[in-house]
DNA sequence: CAGAACTCGGACCTTTCCTGTCCGAGAACA
DNA sequence: TGTTCTCGGACAGGAAAGGTCCGAGTTCTG
């Protein structure tokens, strides 16, 4: 799994004190990450429909739904990609005991047990909710640490 | 997830149908795939104790336990190692904002969120063995298929 | 209304890991 | 005792992630 992850997930859940565009240059700072890297993994979400760009002087980027809406499967998706993690390349139609193709209507066994497995890693990720997320990190630290930030973000300092 | 995983889960259910050591090379050849690479995958398999390597001229590989008590997850984690697929690089611990170290008892909220759907993943994968698969390819390809390799693996054809 | 400053967006390089290959050490068989 | 076959680890190539940069476009300001 790519690191980028834990940025953009840590990114939504700060994103939800603000209702205003935060741009990408401070949520690096905030985090004390590369900002041009940082820029990579927020264009992901935003071509997955999870945050919307305001270009501009005072832009930046802002949650497009309520953060009870946008589960982790949607962050994780849109960072690595749709696809399964686990490809099949059908090696049972090669080789000397190959399976014709006509018998191949049903995937591969190998291949489903692992995609089962995915299924409940992804329903594992689509019961939890960045505002979940944020709530447990109010349970966790307090909630002086949100609220201390979204001070930050909207005082303009920096 | 890398691709050996699926060449090493297919090597332990072809190994199921012999009691004799099975040479890679011939593994290879009956899934038509790369001898060279397949021995890799087939060495870290033997470094997770899950088969014995047998040198020598009739030598090879064989299962060192019973397929039913080889499962997904012990095949997974030979190849891919143990570590965990999310790893959390303590982002909460730096920049302006960072959480003290001595609040940091319990894991970072997002890193609990994702092991715990890394855990379904696994426990998912731990619930089937190499038995399920080889019973499954009995039942998707018929009985046939299994037998045929069987004895073409005994009778040294190739 | 014009200029300037700030923002995102995509194109570009570097590094790491996966994929693929090779030859030597060791054991069993003849 | 010699040969043949096996595994085992050391050696290149390539794709993808990690990281950086500058230009197009928009907003604010004078």
């Amino acid at each position: 799994m790519s690191g980028g992850v834990e940025w953009a997930l840590h990114c939504c859940v700060v994103l939800t004190t603000s209702s205003a565009p935060v741009p990408a240059a401070k949520l690096a700072e905030l985090h004390d990450v590369s900002g041009s890297y940082l820029a990579k993994q927020l264009q992901a979400l935003a071509r997955a429909g999870l945050i919307h760009s305001v270009q501009g002087k005072s832009g930046g980027y802002v949650l497009t739904r309520a953060p009870q809406s946008i589960t982790l499967l949607d962050v994780v998706r849109a960072i690595d990609g749709p696809g399964p993690t686990f490809v099949c390349t059908e090696i049972r139609q090669r080789g000397p005991f190959a399976t014709p193709a006509d018998a191949c209507t049903t995937p591969c066994p190998v291949a489903r047990a692992m995609w089962a497995a995915e299924d409940a890693w992804r329903q594992a990720l689509a019961a939890v909710t960045i505002a979940d997320l944020a709530r447990d990190v109010d349970a966790t630290s307090g909630p002086e640490a949100l609220a201390g930030i979204q001070t930050w973000l909207s005082s303009g300092a920096g």
